[in-house]
DNA sequence: TAATCTATATGCAGTATACCATTAGTTGCA
DNA sequence: TGCAACTAATGGTATACTGCATATAGATTA
């Protein structure tokens, strides 16, 4: 596995493209792994590549700190892993029931970003059609 | 017209959904909303409703921070409007041609945020299908 | 044994945003 | 006249989010 890129990211105002625009969204795709089983943190972060983490990867101090929080807030638990597949001891991380709930309560709340995108979206291309017309 | 009730965000923390959660998110509105003729901030408050921020009004404070960084960042000038309509005079503000191409620039950048919330959302639904299937 | 990989974690700084307060001109009305 | 409500803009501050640098340490490999 090759050491992790990081690029700089410039915000609105550079050209780079970062998928973390939505506040938190790592909180999100990690309760999505969690629930899919016990996990820890080192293989969540080259997990999140699926959630488009993969072009500008995530800083891995973002991933433990949630970790943590989540954690603090009841949303999973941890445990050492000391043995087994060898390298330094892992905590490893298990959703917990309100874990459970939380991911539900992330999901409609990103199900309601996507239509508000969606309506900004629809409103420029309408926009744009009927300045497009205006000019001919 | 009302005035504006303000809600408190509780941020991802609490359970109060909000529509600016993507960072930023003002500003492309305000360009479109701009694109579509000159207005003043007042009345590009009221319009951005539209967008989403009708549940959850936005602070008048941020929209005008954000006006005056554009026309700072030459995305937008202004001119004062001191008569007509009564009331205070208004600052009206008018889109540049670079504020036209940085439209441009977010939407594209907002297509790519709406495919990534796409897959996590698909991503989700797939495991929790699969998830059923396994209680049977 | 030095370098490298795996794994977790902390501190700091810059930026984003919410919330509150303030200033000031205008209109309408008691 | 005086005051309340409306319209417009700006300033200050606290907190949250994220990126970056860095620390620690066991395991593996050259």
């Amino acid at each position: 596995m090759p050491r992790m890129r990081r690029r700089r990211w410039r915000g609105s105002r550079g050209q780079t493209a970062s998928p973390r625009r939505i506040y938190r969204f790592v909180v999100p795709c990690l309760l999505l792994l969690l629930h899919r089983g016990p996990s820890h943190g080192y293989s969540l972060i080259e997990e999140l590549s699926e959630f488009g983490f993969g072009e500008s990867p995530i800083d891995p101090s973002v991933v433990y700190r949630y970790l943590r929080e989540m954690e603090e807030r009841g949303l999973v638990t941890s445990t050492w892993q000391t043995e087994g597949g060898g390298g330094p001891p892992r905590r490893v991380y298990r959703l917990t029931p309100d874990g459970d709930q939380y991911l539900a309560w992330w999901v409609r709340d990103l199900r309601e970003t996507a239509k508000v995108l969606k309506r900004f979206l629809a409103a420029y291309e309408e926009h744009m059609e009927e300045d497009e017309g205006e000019h001919h």
